[in-house]
DNA sequence: CTTTTTTACTTTACACTGTTAAGTAATATA
DNA sequence: TATATTACTTAACAGTGTAAAGTAAAAAAG
């Protein structure tokens, strides 16, 4: 029966459209001011279609960050085990800053906005974002096993190095950087990471 | 001539009235869902009242921002000048963290919302902004002179410094801190406050 | 005192929003 | 050929921010 495959296949791609467009039009836009005829018009379909593939718009708004999710644990789960744990740490700053340059809207869905929070995140972003958060926290065990962090739980290292991170990235996403308006802001994330670096190093 | 005094007198009551009773409501549920019409009708007037006081629902958000930037800056103002300056660095810490847990709404309006950001902010909250952020600066600047971060640019260290303490207080209000449920997420935030004031002491 | 103007507010209205329910045309099944 | 399902659209509802027009009371002007 290859019609009916065929049908499914075109449902498929309409629901990726669907996100696709939507994931565009958040970015350039932003979720609140992105309405569901906005994208509607976008992909010529009415209003009430996308309705058919999605429950509301925060589903709309959980599968784009679900796909984030998983676009994220990509970047995180690939640092080489074979670094010295240190060195797997800085790996994941860097990677983690990546991430947030590369997909600025998938991170303010993940990691900033709060509007649609109300009902609870999909299992699969919640396994993946703890999975993701599962990786800093094993580095930063290896590293205190060699001798960093004395004294320090594990838990409250991870937390300060990824607040240190998820700030720095805010600041940029937020749009709240006006302050350094005659420094470049990319040097100054990164230098301020690199300096993070250096007092970790150093513990 | 009392009358219009007592008039004027009443205008401002009622412009604070407006205020008061949207900082309320923004708080208790959020900028974008609390509308026009729900703060007209706490403070039992028409709807377009409000917009004899207040351009649109924009101005109203400025106008709460640079109130939140005044107590914001009498918080980070009062700072003893007698501290070593190490010493007023972990206070400015301290001070922070408690601001964003005495006026989370304050907090989120300032530094987190992007939604009504398009117009720029107030002259008067971005000095004031500037004259918080200065205050950082001017400690940093101090600490180096005490021989502390060497070889480091000022600007990178208040960065990274404001970095942390924006990402942590951003976890808690953007409500993204489930991944450490067991914990007590206060307590974690105040003992990476300390660690990081322990990696800023050894430098 | 009476008439005009100003003040402070309300009513009405418009174009938008997310979303539900009912309708429809094409296709698949009986 | 008749019925049922699929995939979509149209119409509608209650809500939004906000502009324009209307109104009743107070103040100013004659």
């Amino acid at each position: 029966m290859g019609i009916t495959e065929r049908k499914e296949r075109e449902k498929k791609e309409l629901r990726k459209l669907i996100l696709a467009t939507a994931a565009r039009l958040f970015l350039e836009q932003g979720y609140e001011k992105t309405s569901m005829r906005n994208i509607a018009e976008a992909i010529e379909y009415s209003p009430t279609t996308i309705y058919l593939y999605f429950k509301d718009k925060n589903e709309l708004f959980y599968a784009l960050s679900e796909e984030g999710f998983r676009k994220f644990f990509s970047y995180v789960n690939n640092i080489s085990e074979e670094l010295a744990p240190m060195d797997q740490l800085k790996e994941l700053g860097k990677v983690y800053l990546q991430f947030a340059s590369d997909h600025p809207a998938y991170y303010e869905l993940m990691f900033i906005l709060k509007e649609p929070m109300e009902s609870e995140q999909t299992a699969e972003s919640w396994d993946l974002g703890m999975k993701s958060h599962g990786v800093l926290t094993t580095i930063v065990n290896q590293c205190i096993k060699e001798g960093h962090f004395k004294d320090q739980s594990p838990d409250v290292v991870a937390f300060m190095i990824w607040s240190f991170v998820h700030g720095a990235v805010s600041f940029k996403i937020c749009d709240r950087m006006k302050m350094y308006d005659n420094l470049n802001h990319d040097y100054l994330i990164n230098d301020s990471l690199k300096f993070m670096n250096h007092l970790l190093e150093k513990n």
